[in-house]
DNA sequence: AACAAAAATTTCCTATTGGAAACTTTTGTG
DNA sequence: CACAAAAGTTTCCAATAGGAAATTTTTGTT
């Protein structure tokens, strides 16, 4: 859309870096290893489906080496694991063991020209899936300026009122309450309320 | 909660995986070589954070050599990009540069003795976000033999009727159509409805 | 507890990575 | 377009990863 949540709130804390490298642990050898038990492998078995050497995730699980990529995308197509899984961060999510509950209207308000946003479960920060409750005052595509592409997935549910969703490569649709869509953030998109009142969405992107 | 949806439909494909390890692609190098451009730093310069020799990141580059584990490290610290999003996949999410629209009521149904699940985007595969709109039929908790723990985070807002929400570590809170909430999806849950009928709620997960 | 079988680790060797310096290519300035 | 400076690549060697087989440790059975 022209006007994305993700494009106005600065949500999310980005990471901070030292000039020097002192490589943190991640104990990628430890994450090898419980995985390979987790799917009930020996050491023989992981290594005829990832066509390592036994000797040698032996000692990838061990920290004896540091595998070369090439070994670890064998490792992770062996053991059926996704790269960016066995190194995402064991700092982890911030929601770990918390819940937050925002009730109807009481989330964190956000107007912009088109779109009355309201952010929910904005207590907590870090989160996989960003939620807003937006309301959408557009009554004309040209309304927009231009349409914004961004990493990540959308996914919008209408909850009242009808809108017409315009996405690049796509034919406009018009969607009435209970309609929902789902795309890609990358192609530039926008919504059009065409209900008497304002129309109201639910929209979800994904971090 | 003790039936989450993506607990009952296989909804993603796992990755086949053949026992031979052919190693696909995943320009790692020109990642590489990008994200150093883009952020404007010559291979000295890159070479000065990262701790690696210009030699070496030239070979990185180049995919002359497959950087040990250790070497990645440096890189991503240095060059201030997390790990994950480096690797992430070139085999890019299924949904690039696609949408799919659900009309109401026509999502790809999945009825449990709990709840009625009706997943929505069914089209697209791969999802980073997983939409589900679900009936909660349960009226009593003791329905529901144990709560389950996953991986990842939920977001969930009540359409319709009312509920309460359980989960572990905190007390049962009635929420009424328009609330929502955001929870860690490892802390055990589950919905009871407390509704007349059966109470509507949007259910998304991440992957 | 003693033994055999299975699993994991270590050794020893080859192949590949990583770094210093030489070399080549590109950029930009008169 | 010649030349110098900067950027990038290649070479050569030392250090480390990866594989086959020997060795040690663990597991399970009597």
């Amino acid at each position: 859309m022209a006007e994305d949540p993700s494009q106005f709130f600065s949500v999310e804390e980005t990471e901070t870096l030292g000039t020097e490298s002192t490589v943190e642990p991640l104990q990628l050898g430890k994450r090898v290893k419980d995985i390979r038990l987790s799917h009930n492998l020996t050491l023989e078995e992981a290594s005829k489906r990832t066509g390592l050497a036994r000797s040698t995730l032996s000692k990838i699980e061990n920290e004896q080496i540091s595998p070369t990529f090439t070994a670890v995308q064998k490792l992770a197509k062996g053991l059926n694991i996704d790269i960016p899984q066995l190194f995402s961060s064991p700092k982890e999510s911030r929601t770990a063991g918390r819940r937050d509950i925002t009730r109807k209207n009481e989330g964190k308000p956000h107007p912009t020209p088109t779109y009355e946003h309201e952010m929910l479960a904005a207590q907590l920060s870090n989160k996989k899936i960003l939620p807003y409750k937006t309301t959408v005052r557009a009554r004309n595509f040209s309304e927009y300026p231009s349409w914004v592409r961004h990493d990540g997935e959308e996914f919008m549910l209408v909850l009242k009122g009808s809108v017409i969703l315009h996405t690049e490569f796509y034919e406009p649709v018009e969607m009435f309450e209970g309609d929902s869509t789902y795309y890609d953030g990358g192609m530039g998109h926008a919504l059009v309320s065409t209900s008497e009142e304002d129309a109201e969405v639910l929209w979800v992107t994904s971090s």
